[in-house]
DNA sequence: CGAAAATGTGGACATCGTACACAAGTCCAG
DNA sequence: CTGGACTTGTGTACGATGTCCACATTTTCG
C-alpha cells in the first residue's frame, strides 16, 4: 500500500516536522472521504511514522481532526477571497454587494469543489467557537470575519442602514451554509457550479432585498 | 451494564421485532450522543442480542444508521407540525404566513432540544434524496412536503406571487437549516430557545421581505 | 410431517484508538 | 567537551468495533 517512495526510510530519527506532516495527511484524508476518514494510524502510516508517535503532537484522533478543520477553514476564507467579483449584468452596481456576492459564491464553489474538506471544517463541534472568535492559530482571515468587515463595508457606503447591521452575519451566513450544505449531500446534489452559483445568488438578492 | 431487566432473558428463540428494537435503541444512542455513537454492537447489545443478530435485518451499520436517520427526520416533521402557531403582536397577521412562521420554530426547537437526533437525521448522505423526494417508507410527511405545501397555500391565498413560488423552499429551508446548525454547534450554541425563536422571527421576516 | 427459509449464536479476524514502558537522538549546564 | 535531562519515535498490548463464516434453532409451508 504505502510505497517506500511515499515513506523513504528517513536517515535521521526525528521526523523534523511530525505534526505538520500528519495535519497534511489528515488533510488529504479529509479531501479524499470526508472527516470521518481522518484517522490516526493512517495519517501516521502516511508520515512514515509508528502510530504512537501521533501522540507526541496531538492528545487524541479528536485533535488531528481539530487541526486539519482548522486547515480547512482557512482554505475557505482563501477561496471566498479569491473569488473575483464579476460584473453585474443589469442591475446598477451596488457598491460593496458584488463582494458579500462574490464571497457567496467562493463559499459555495470551495463546498462544491472540496466536498470533504468542507464538511471537515464544520465537523467538529468546538471549532466555530474559534471560528467566531478572532483569528485562527495560523493568523489567517476567518471566514466569518470576511462577512463581517463586508457587511460593516455596506453600512460604511450607506447601503445597509446602519440600525439593521447589528447580527447581519447570522442571517447571511445560515442561509449561506445551509445552501452549501444543500449542495453538498442534499436534494440539490449534483447541481452544476453553474447553476449553484445562480441560485446563491438569488438567495443572496432575497435576502438583501429583506435587509 | 446491561441489566437484565433490560434484556429479560427472552423465553423465545426469537426476538420478535429485533428490526425495530435495534432501530429504537439506535435512536436512543443518536439522542444521547449524536450519529456516531449509533454503533452495531451497542444498539445489539441493548436490544438483548449477540452483534451478529443485526446483520440479519441490516446490511451494515450505516444501513442502521440510514433507518435511525429516517426515524429521526420523522420526529422532526412531527415537532414542525405540532407547534403552535402564536398569534402576531403587531403585524397584520398576513394568511399563512404564521404557519411558516410556526414550522420554522418548530424547526428550531426541534433542533435544539434534541441535537444528537438532530444530527443523526441529516448525517447519512443519501438520506435527504429520500427526504426530498415523496414520502418516507413510514408514510409520515417530510419536513420539506410541510414546507412546499405551506408556500403553495401562500400562493393560493394570494401572498405570494406565483412567479416567486418556484424553487423558494431552497431559500428557506437552507436559511433555516443554517441557523439550526449555527444552534446546535456553531458560534450561537447556548443560545436559550425564546432568543433562537426571535433569531428564527428575524431571520423569516428578513427573507419574506425579500421574496 | 419434514424440508426449506428465517433468525439468532459462536468464534474469528482486521482495524482502530490509546496506554505504558523503553530507546534513540538532541541539547544544554557544568 | 560531556553527561544527564528532555524530546520524540518505537514496541507491545488491550479493549472495542465492523464484519465474515459456519452452525444451531425455530418457524413456516408445501
Amino acid at each position: 500500500m504505502v510505497s517506500p517512495a511515499e515513506a523513504p526510510k528517513r536517515s535521521t530519527y526525528r521526523h523534523g516536522d511530525l505534526r505538520n506532516a500528519l495535519i497534511e495527511a489528515g488533510v488529504d484524508l479529509a479531501r479524499e472521504s470526508g472527516p470521518e476518514a481522518v484517522v490516526l494510524r493512517e495519517a501516521t502510516r502516511r508520515a512514515g511514522v509508528v502510530p504512537n508517535a501521533a501522540y507526541r503532537h496531538f492528545a487524541d484522533r479528536r485533535a488531528l481532526l481539530r487541526a486539519v478543520s482548522q486547515v480547512a477553514l482557512a482554505r475557505l476564507a482563501v477561496a471566498m477571497e479569491s473569488e473575483p467579483e464579476d460584473e453585474p449584468a443589469g442591475v446598477p452596481a451596488v457598491p460593496g454587494y458584488g463582494r458579500i456576492l462574490a464571497l457567496v459564491t467562493g463559499y459555495l464553489r470551495f463546498a462544491q469543489a472540496e466536498p470533504g474538506l468542507f464538511r471537515a471544517a464544520f465537523s467538529t463541534t468546538d471549532m466555530v467557537g474559534t471560528e467566531a472568535g478572532s483569528s485562527t492559530e495560523a493568523g489567517g482571515v476567518t471566514a466569518f470575519q470576511l462577512l463581517s468587515t463586508a457587511l460593516d463595508d455596506l453600512v460604511e457606503s450607506g447601503v445597509l442602514p446602519a440600525e439593521r447591521r447589528p447580527g447581519a452575519e447570522y442571517f447571511v451566513w445560515p442561509a449561506v451554509h445551509g445552501l452549501a450544505v444543500l449542495l453538498i449531500d442534499g436534494p440539490l446534489r449534483g447541481l452544476l457550479p453553474a447553476q449553484a452559483h445562480a441560485a446563491g445568488q438569488r438567495l443572496m438578492d432575497s435576502i438583501a432585498r429583506g435587509i
